[in-house]
RNA sequence: GCGCUCGUAGCUCAGAUGGAUAGAGUGUUGGCCUCCGAAGCCAAAGGUCGUGGGUUCGAUUCCCGCCGAGCGCGCCA
């Protein structure tokens, strides 16, 4: 409707142009907008004034030139100048409830497009370190990140979704050694824990299956342990003395028994990770691990690649990518001294395999903390040869998290957090997916928990689900009064009152909202207009009765509620959101 | 200090590419169930769109300064 309404501004503009009535090559670039009041018919364009300053004339003379030139077709009923040279289309009802058909008749697939024409896009999100459980602070990039996948697949795009695991690095030798740790405390051993040392009682589970299937087998004395090792906080360095115990588990124990406390560790939080997601109704297609990047020697080829670019230097025993020859603002260390290559390293080799793989498109969906980050791969990207604006970086910002009024902090590293699975068992998965979906991801967010606890009417994605739950209802009434209805036939013209009318519109434009939601990377949008969906609807349910005996009338309206409930349960899919025919 | 993201109703937030009277929810105050689910509806009140300039027919939107908030500036990951 918005192209057709687009082309016959177009052809007017044309037929003035050639008439000489107006100037001719003002390259109009024409902007057809959906109205926002009824009393502005259906559609809205503002080429009158855009246009006036060239044309040489006021705006609404303009837009009543153009008016009087707009060839009548039957689908628009009339076409008007409005307040300083807007015109007003207003779409015949005819057309616009036929809708009502598409939407029954698609089904499910209401709202699909072929947009994407099914190229590769891959979508990186979550990615923490696999150190704990998931925490809250997770969940907001989990969240978006599942919405956007199926965002993009509902437009037509193949979409692979992939979760990057951190399983080479300090972190997860200190984490390794923290079970070991624990693990030598179960055997006896009395052991002072780091300050610096993974602290929550995962740690003592995994230790324990650790002790449970190998007995003594990696036990040392304390002593032994803890010879040479430099102090601990406060009177020492924590850093230094998490690094001294780090290398001495990996000397007392040897490379392979070492890999197995560190491996045994891994798995099980990945484990961990991964169950939890799925009871998010998160589920990845690929779960890359940085170890097999070094593994493959993919990082000695990025840095080879970019040595042949001519783009690494020597500086201190280091090897430097210039990266501010594309942009960033330091050089950045890709070898250390020690020879050991950086993270930013794997970095470049993750996303030089990335592309590698086929995605056309690869979107990041990283935390807020990371953007002085983005700078510097994407420079990789380009002296690689990569076309950088093909790696998008969405940035979530963090949720500030309140319990009874007070700002909570997180840390995995000592131990307190909420994780995701508390968060999802206390205010269920449903209010969990939609807080995190419901705001703009660079808006900063404050998450009450005892607001998204409280399982009242405070929760808006009840909201939604009521109005879905209302409509089943009023077919479940149909049904035993054993009314049948032929919502299939129905004579759609019957359904000519504002509200009716008011849905009718909102309904036709959930293609493109749903479009728009997925190309601007922004899920809130399927939110807000399923809100204002919903809205209409109990608006619409509270001023008029659908079971009524005029039979043309109620199949009308029925067929008009399913569309609704057709809608609110395609968009609610598309966040994870259960749509509950009785709440 | 430099950089990134922000600042809209008491609170939590929408307002893409500049457009008509800046909108929801929540909270406050009043109404609405002999009728399909009141987890709902209707109405009222609530705003110098942080602030000062600039660009133009028109700025919450674009540009600059200032104020304020969060985050980032390692041979950590």
């Amino acid at each position: 409707m918005k192209q057709i309404i687009n082309d016959l501004i177009a052809q007017a503009l044309r037929e003035l142009e050639q008439s000489s009535q107006i100037p001719s090559e003002l390259g109009a670039h024409i902007q057809v907008t959906p109205a926002r009041d009824p009393g502005q018919g259906d559609f809205a364009s503002n080429v009158a004034l855009t246009l006036a300053k060239a044309a040489g004339m006021p705006p609404r003379a303009l837009a009543e030139l153009i008016v009087g030139q707009i060839s009548a077709i039957d689908t628009i009923e009339k076409v008007e100048v409005a307040g300083p040279g807007f015109i007003n289309f207003f779409v015949a009802s005819a057309t616009s409830h036929s809708i009502i058909r598409d939407v029954l008749e698609q089904g499910d697939d209401f709202g699909r497009s072929s947009h994407g024409q099914g190229g590769k896009i891959q979508v990186e999100y979550v990615s923490a370190n696999p150190t704990g459980p998931l925490h809250v602070g997770h969940g907001r990039g989990a969240a978006i990140g599942a919405t956007l996948a199926n965002l993009l697949n509902f437009v037509g795009y193949e979409v692979q979704q992939e979760y990057y695991v951190n399983d080479a690095g300090r972190q997860m030798h200190i984490l390794g050694t923290s079970v070991w740790l624990r693990y030598l405390e179960l055997c006896g051993e009395s052991v002072t824990f780091p300050s610096n040392g993974y602290q929550g009682d995962y740690v003592w589970d995994i230790a324990a299956t650790l002790h449970r299937e190998n007995d003594a087998r990696f036990q040392k004395p304390v002593a032994e342990v803890m010879a040479e090792v430099s102090e601990d906080a406060p009177a020492g360095d924590k850093e230094k003395h998490i690094d001294d115990l780090i290398e001495k588990a990996q000397t007392l124990l040897g490379e392979n028994e070492y890999r197995i406390v560190f491996d045994l560790a891994l798995v099980t939080l990945v484990d961990v990770i991964r169950n939890d997601l799925h009871a998010f109704g998160v589920d990845f297609d690929c779960w890359f691990s940085e170890r097999s990047l070094s593994d493959d020697g993919l990082i000695d080829q990025a840095i080879q690649r970019l040595q042949d670019s001519g783009n690494v230097y020597e500086q201190d025993g280091a090897q430097w990518f210039r990266s501010t020859d594309f942009g960033d603002e330091k050089d950045r260390v890709v070898r250390r001294e020690n020879g050991q290559t950086t993270y930013f390293a794997s970095d470049i080799a993750y996303h030089m395999n990335k592309f590698d793989r086929g995605f056309g498109r690869v979107i990041n969906i990283w935390g807020a903390d990371h953007h002085g980050y983005i700078p510097r791969v994407k420079a990789s990207l380009t002296a690689l040869g990569y076309d950088a604006d093909n790696l998008e970086v969405e940035l979530v910002q963090f949720a500030n998290l309140f319990e009874n009024g007070n700002k909570i902090s997180m840390s995995t590293r000592s131990g307190e957090f909420v994780t995701l699975r508390q968060l999802r068992e206390d205010v269920g998965l449903d209010a969990a997916r939609f807080f995190y979906v419901m705001r703009k991801t660079e808006q900063h967010m404050d998450f009450d928990l005892d607001l998204a606890r409280e399982q009242s009417n405070d929760n808006p994605v009840y909201y939604l689900q009521y109005a879905h739950a209302r409509i089943c209802s009023v077919r479940r009434q149909c049904a035993e009064k054993g009314i049948s209805l032929v919502t299939g036939e129905a004579n759609l013209e019957r359904l000519e009152n504002t509200h009716e009318q008011a849905l009718v519109k909102q309904l036709s434009i959930f293609p493109e909202r749903v479009e728009a939601a997925a190309l601007r990377r922004e899920p809130h949008l399927v939110v807000n207009y399923l809100r204002e969906l919903a809205n209409l609807f109990h608006s619409w349910y509270n001023a008029h009765q659908f079971i009524v005996d005029d039979v043309e009338l109620r199949d009308a309206r029925m067929a008009l509620a399913s569309a609704i409930s057709q809608v609110l349960r395609n968009g609610l899919k598309l966040m994870g959101v259960s749509a509950p025919e009785t709440m």
